[in-house]
DNA sequence: AACTTGAGTGAACGACGTTAACAATCGGGG
DNA sequence: CCCCGATTGTTAACGTCGTTCACTCAAGTT
């Protein structure tokens, strides 16, 4: 029975091989010359070789997509990991946050450096998820939210933050919200993150939700070229968001 | 001499009538179906013809968003007239907030009536400013932000609002903020907005920089679809986000 | 009336995504 | 061992795309 496991498996690393070099190809010939030729001539084959693989020229972009989410979702998580180690492990709420900045720093700073990976996974329209993506959907992301999740929760369950408590929320609000919290309750339970559910209120996944549309905000304007307009250098005002954030933390 | 006026003339209005029937096609085809036949055809002309009036694909692209750009504008700043219309004049400082509010629930409004359009013209990196992007800039997105200096002046002048003062603000901030000031200064007074300088402090220009990445980071995402994992509705989040603006301005 | 200029056409080029028909290779069963 | 079916790759080709070129034709100038 390992004979069709064989066959898969090689399979499975030529399939990772093609997204490898297309994002190679994105990298060094921009997307316009993101050519099905091109990749496949960089893999020493021929464009319909691909099509063995992948349906489409999009499905594969797709694909690499969330290759891109995953890389970098353990890229912040390792930055995150990094900052906490710098520093001592008593001194209370300061680490945590200092692993969230470091997780938003992060983010930025891969941006900057990856335009064309950035605008392909998250300013896109096409690869968004195909209609039902909810609770374990692999697909970018929500993958990548989890990374943000995982430092973010950190921050709750092992210092009391001070947040609006849910009556202090518009009630539409926290209708829309509360499937979302029962997501998260989920997605946390599932990563092995010990919390109790009292610690993810509404209000905090609304606070998540409005930080990651500032976090998003900011680069991806920064990364677009649509703050030069204002702007030569962008890292004082992120710094100062962050800085918001944090005050709305303590 | 109105002879070749003349011709200029017609050839003015047929580059409009180009541009039109492109954001035509864009709605109605979307952006894959965004091809020089497709567009020519809506004209009664062929590809070929629309190289006399736009050396590129791209350039006409670029000259249609910038169209977007110039129509948004407008339509913001009628929101916001027509909600200060609604309101009574001596409503002091409310007046002023609503005004702005307008231009912000008009702009998430808009986007997501012409998700095609605003993709086009807000979330491309294809057509970014010339490099030189400054002062009188005429193209996209400075001219948009016009429109939101012209509400947002409007608050700082007429009604005296918290905001803070410049040492308070970390000195590479303010030194990253002050050409950008200047600029403010410069449009607001070719505007023909009387204001004076005190006014429109750094503290100022920072907040409207940090306000205009919450909006376009959550108008974006949820346009982009990237609210979907966690929000079927993102109304009530938009709404919170703007009352929290509101709240920094108290 | 001859000449210049500008707008528009049709044919064509090279490149693209994609499909179809065909060749080679590989693993498992008589 | 050898043949078989599936898998992986090839080449050739189709239709469409952006773009260029050579050409026509009408309008305006002198």
């Amino acid at each position: 029975m390992s004979e069709p496991a064989r066959r898969q498996r090689v399979r499975v690393a030529t399939e990772q091989e093609i997204r490898e070099h297309t994002r190679a190809v994105l990298v060094t010939r921009g997307r316009d010359g993101l050519t099905l030729r091109a990749i496949a001539a960089e893999l020493g084959m021929t464009a319909p070789a691909l099509y063995r693989y992948y349906g489409s020229r999009e499905d594969l972009l797709r694909a690499v997509a969330s290759d891109i989410c995953t890389e970098l979702a353990g890229e912040l998580a390792a930055a995150s990991a990094a900052a906490v180690g710098e520093l001592e492990p008593a001194d209370d709420r300061r680490v945590s946050i200092a692993a969230v900045f470091a997780a938003c720093r992060a983010f930025r700073r891969w941006a900057l450096a990856h335009p064309a990976e950035f605008v392909l996974a998250f300013a896109s329209t096409d690869q968004a998820c195909p209609s039902d993506c909810a609770a374990g959907c692999r697909c970018g992301h929500a993958q990548f939210a989890r990374a943000f999740l995982g430092v973010g929760v950190r921050l709750l369950a092992e210092h009391g933050i001070r947040l609006p408590a849910d009556e202090e929320l518009p009630p539409e609000l926290v209708a829309a919200l509360t499937p979302y919290r029962r997501t998260v309750l989920d997605t946390v339970a599932e990563a092995g993150i010990a919390v109790t559910d009292e610690v993810v209120t509404v209000g905090a996944v609304h606070f998540f939700l409005q930080a990651w549309a500032r976090l998003y905000g900011h680069v991806a304007l920064e990364v677009l070229g649509q703050f030069r307009f204002a702007l030569d250098d962008a890292e004082p005002l992120f710094e100062s968001m962050l800085a918001d954030l944090a005050g709305h933390l303590s």
